[in-house]
DNA sequence: CTCAAAAAATGACATTTATCATAAGGTTAG
DNA sequence: CTAACCTTATGATAAATGTCATTTTTTGAG
């Protein structure tokens, strides 16, 4: 029981999120009261309208992070990956989640409750500190997005997405992006029909920008896909 | 001396914003590092790209923050008044600033330096955890406004920014919204075309959900301008 | 008050995107 | 293995929005 990974203090997932400004006693205690989750590919972990009593530290596996819209489209906020915390707004804010989050693949979540974080919420500077930078540059992020949404083409969206994509999950070992997001998530990422996503794809393998396999993507011309963002 | 407004202590426009957190000794230490500064309407408090060494209390006036988009087209991310902090983020952060701030009418603002915010920053968990609690609702408004831009029709978008103006900003004497803007800010901020916008109001005027004086609105028909934003 | 400049309004047209329909290809439970 | 189902793909068309040109109205400096 010494070194047990499944303790927080040991958990290397920690080290990519603000947990890492904690204390060797504050992760203990956060430890001994954490439980971990097991979610199936295409469960929930919270809906949006729910009230979180803690935040679910994400140890293996993939989230989509989604709002529904008045006219029942699903828009997809952020794509979490191992490392991120999910639900740390609400704690911090006392108020309703907004956002539902859905497993995009199996995972496994630490669910922490929300009382054993108010205290070092309380106590510890540096965390509360670590948080709000994170939240700073997540704000940051928000204000990128917004602008793409507001000014730019599909085709830019699109194009956009895929870099992200690429840039935040990697290329698996044949070169194609190692997160594989249907054609109606990658839609519902850039806030489009699933029919022009599928075209703007197609447009795109005939202009050699990518090339596919199934859900697979592979990125063939990555200056070309700037130049397009940019709109040159 | 012993009652001077322009003394943080005694700002009204504090109680506001996350600085009401601060105890008496801080602020009198902020107090005697602030600078107020008039800004004319149309002038730029700061640029995007630019890194801010402190922030800037809005103390009389209203500000437009924006972006610039790759198409060279401007969108307004937030629009601030009274009582609200301007570059809180690339302080906390310490980031570049992302947006522009530029002044919609005569302002007063009052700057305030890094320095003195980070002793508070690192002393005081309660101003701390104010800021925090403000950004974590940033957030989830920006959540909202991008799923309004990425879902939601331009006659939709724009009747939202009417709403938000109306709820935000009050109406005068006459019922008008208290906040006036030009077309093309109104377009910016729902981030359409400035002739898209004039057509889409002309519209809303035929169907008498509004009226107007020159730039001046006026909402006739609060109930069915809501219907329209849900799609009904 | 007056005139120049800016903003608003409108028309005509091109482009983008949504919607509906249908078909082809893949996946999976039984 | 195969039928039912889901995803991808594509066509046809309508609706929304962008762009450019021009006119009308409003605003503000002198």
């Amino acid at each position: 029981m010494s070194h047990n990974e499944n303790r927080c203090e040991n958990c290397i997932v920690r080290q990519l999120n603000s947990l890492q400004a904690l204390k060797k006693e504050e992760l203990k205690r956060i430890s001994d009261s954490k439980t971990l989750k097991i979610i199936k590919k295409g469960e929930t972990i919270f809906s949006e309208g729910e009230k979180l009593n803690g935040v679910f530290c994400i140890r293996n596996g993939i989230s989509k992070l989604s709002k529904m819209s008045d006219n029942g489209k699903d828009q997809i906020v952020k794509i979490a990956a191992k490392g991120e915390i999910l639900g740390q707004r609400s704690v911090v804010s006392d108020q309703i989640t907004n956002l539902s989050a859905i497993a995009l693949n199996d995972m496994a979540v630490c669910y922490i409750p929300k009382s054993e974080l108010e205290y070092s919420l309380n106590e510890n500077t540096q965390f509360t500190k670590a948080i709000l930078k994170q939240m700073a540059q997540d704000l940051k992020a928000a204000d990128d997005v917004i602008v793409s949404m507001a000014q730019k083409s599909v085709k830019q969206r699109i194009a956009e997405a895929l870099v992200y994509l690429h840039d935040n999950f990697g290329v698996d070992n044949e070169g194609y992006i190692a997160m594989t997001l249907s054609r109606e998530d990658i839609a519902n990422v850039v806030g489009t029909a699933k029919e022009a996503c599928i075209r703007t794809l197609s447009s795109f393998k005939k202009e050699q920008l990518i090339s596919t396999t199934g859900k697979r993507i592979k990125i063939e011309n990555e200056k070309a896909l700037y130049n397009l963002i940019e709109g040159l």
